[in-house]
DNA sequence: CCCTTTATGGTCAGGATGACTAATAGTCCT
DNA sequence: AGGACTATTAGTCATCCTGACCATAAAGGG
């Protein structure tokens, strides 16, 4: 990298929230609606300046603090997707925006944080047109997180401190889009060590009907071997 | 994003470039000679600054073409790896680095280009302590191609137009560090529709003695499924 | 001509997966 | 309280995929 060669063009740097969490069966977003010009009005995910002092990482937990309420975001997944810097994203300047997927297990209220005009979780099928590409930045978030499902752990992030294998398995179904099979998604996820651990005060749950579950943990493990592959379509994904 | 509620500090955006191929059965990486300092004389890898009219993926390919003094750029793989941003990784000043893989077939005698020193292929182990940060950045992008060989037909961006079988189990294995069995792993391949299709003309090839092989071209497929996993060196990576 | 090398073809057992059936243990309704 | 309902948990069975092999074919080199 030669810095001297060319005269270097000043860049804003933003980040980008795909914060996603699973209610009520639905994939859910969280979305702020503009305040102001361009696209005000119009829903759009939360993000903002990264200071000088910090990190793209740094800069999204502080966002996402701000606009969820939550104090302890320490312990929130945060994935980062991708980068997204087509010259004409932002129709007032050169804005390159770190984009991350943002995990929660229970969706707190959210407080229209300190610049947003209102945020509120959205479901992901009817996340309608949002400004800037953030459509395409929603989009990506939720194939990369389908496709995480898969080979690593990821899915515990979803879900509470202990949870139930109907818990877990419900966020499969729901990312996915399909619907699995319980006796097998019970034998595969137990069958694969490490990837969550049983309560062992025998402990109970579920608000509703039916024989009480049992609780589990999140395991050590970070990856799935093998893969717990989403079931495909048709024939074969060419 | 409220891009008035803080002064947003200019920030230089630049491009860096893990540039892989597979020689003489090992791991290769493209690194340039720095020039000038910080880090003068130590090695790192290719990039520079992405103007002002085009993207970080623009950017990636045009450095690419300068470094590798290839005429034909595009078709070669390009895969955005991650975004570095940590405000101290330029003792200059404040620089965010989109980051890149790319994978090429044959490697060109490197020209150093406009601003590199000198361009050297290095052996991916032999990759010294490299300038900035560009050690972890090198090693990410070995993860992640060792990672899309499993689940993507990446494996072909690495091979000519036209390549043998065992070729392509060469990729698998020196990305891997691994061996593989020749039988399974053709029987795989060959199992995977679009992976890999037949050259008609029943040709064959190789410069050295034993059986010819036959010839293959990349499928239209881009998804692995089911994956074509890497032996796991324990038990279980948990 | 034999040996080495590489490609290709095939077998065979074990593991993982998908499709089901059945039993268990609770809540809800009457 | 009893029965209906519901969700969890246990278990079976055939099939596919995989890993570990062995065998054959087609070249080149001594």
């Amino acid at each position: 990298m030669d810095y001297d060669k060319y005269a270097h063009e000043p860049f804003a740097v933003t980040v980008d929230l795909a914060v996603l969490t699973v209610t009520e069966g639905t994939l859910h977003a969280l979305l702020v609606e503009r305040g102001q010009e361009p696209y005000a009005g119009h829903w759009a995910l939360p993000g903002g300046f990264v200071h000088p002092d910090e990190s793209a990482e740094t800069a999204a937990r502080r966002e996402l603090a701000e606009e969820t309420g939550l104090s302890d975001v320490s312990g929130l997944h945060l994935e980062q997707l991708r980068t997204y810097s087509e010259p004409d994203r932002d129709p007032r300047m050169r804005v390159v925006s770190v984009a991350f997927a943002a995990l929660l297990p229970d969706p707190p209220e959210p407080h229209g944080g300190s610049d947003a005009a209102e945020a509120r979780w959205v479901p992901y099928d009817k996340a309608g047109p949002l400004a800037f590409d953030h459509d395409r930045i929603l989009a990506d978030a939720h194939e990369l997180v389908g496709a995480k499902l898969e080979y690593t752990c990821l899915a515990t992030a979803f879900c509470p401190p202990e949870f139930t294998l109907g818990e877990l398995q419900q966020v499969y179904e729901t990312v996915w889009g399909t619907t699995l099979d319980r006796p097998n998604f019970r034998r595969k996820v137990l069958a694969t060590p490490g990837f969550v651990e049983a309560v062992p005060g025998a402990a109970r749950l579920t608000g509703g009907r039916g024989k009480p579950a049992a609780l589990y943990r999140a395991g050590p493990a970070t990856a799935l071997h093998p893969p717990l592959l989403r079931p495909s379509p048709e024939g074969r994904p060419a």
